[in-house]
DNA sequence: TCCGAAGTTCCAAAGTCTTGGAACAACCGG
DNA sequence: CCGGTTGTTCCAAGACTTTGGAACTTCGGA
């Protein structure tokens, strides 16, 4: 509480503020292949919006976050409030590049834990 | 609001009191098939308690309410609210025999309109 | 070094979903 | 025709989800 008065010096122990290093954006967290909950995601790509974005993977292209988000009409904030549920539930992977973040479909591990789940949501048969 | 003194007579416009004919019981609604929505299919067996009454009625057996929300443990409010959100959603079939209701999967319909999808919830390959 | 762009996080308001007790309806058997 | 059984509907409380503005972080370029 008792700030000292200023000596001219930095205080000697602001250095441990900071102990820990945070990794800040160049940590993404992906959940594992095996912890990927099929409750959870068909929770996930029930909302028509997360649906939408589903789809707009499909093909396989990384996307950016702004553009998935102006399609559907979005304001930012909201964009990446689904982009981010949809990462977590382990749908899409997210690769950051600059300030860029790029978004696909994580249809490999999908394919792997539920087989044939993408067809169904990407309506290919 | 008057009523009349009793005449020994039933009074003359009693019966005009129920003109539409209310099947009550005998009319279990259930969505056309072409009416199925992927997204409200999903949102629906995205809940962890309706997805475990898909899978009970994946061998293609009806089962009763009462057993489908006992097996989970379920108040009989709270068992009846969930089988109807699934056959509201064109999951699950329902039909009244007396007063005992005979739930199963709604499979041919589910496999025509998004084949594979019936596999993938029940965790068959 | 400052600016702008890309995205995230914070937060509060609004909306939707879930739960379970109580009351109810319909049917069956005795 | 009464009592039990099966299941629904009603309703209010609580929990969770979604929305979007504002402030913020990070990076790259001029």
């Amino acid at each position: 509480m008792a700030v000292p008065p200023s000596t001219g010096a930095p205080p000697v122990d602001a250095p441990r503020a900071a102990p820990v290093v945070v990794p800040a954006r160049e940590t993404i967290r992906h959940p594992p292949k095996e912890a990927l909950d099929l409750s959870q995601i068909l929770r996930t790509v029930g909302d028509p919006l997360r649906l939408s974005i589903v789809r707009m993977l499909a093909d396989g292209r990384e996307m950016l976050c702004g553009p998935l988000g102006e399609a559907l009409g979005l304001p930012k904030s909201t964009g990446s409030y689904h982009l981010r549920l949809l990462r977590e539930a382990g749908v899409t992977r997210t690769r950051q590049e600059g300030t860029l973040r790029y978004v696909s479909l994580r249809r490999d591990d999908l394919e792997d834990r539920f087989p044939g789940l993408v067809d169904v949501l990407t309506g290919a048969q």
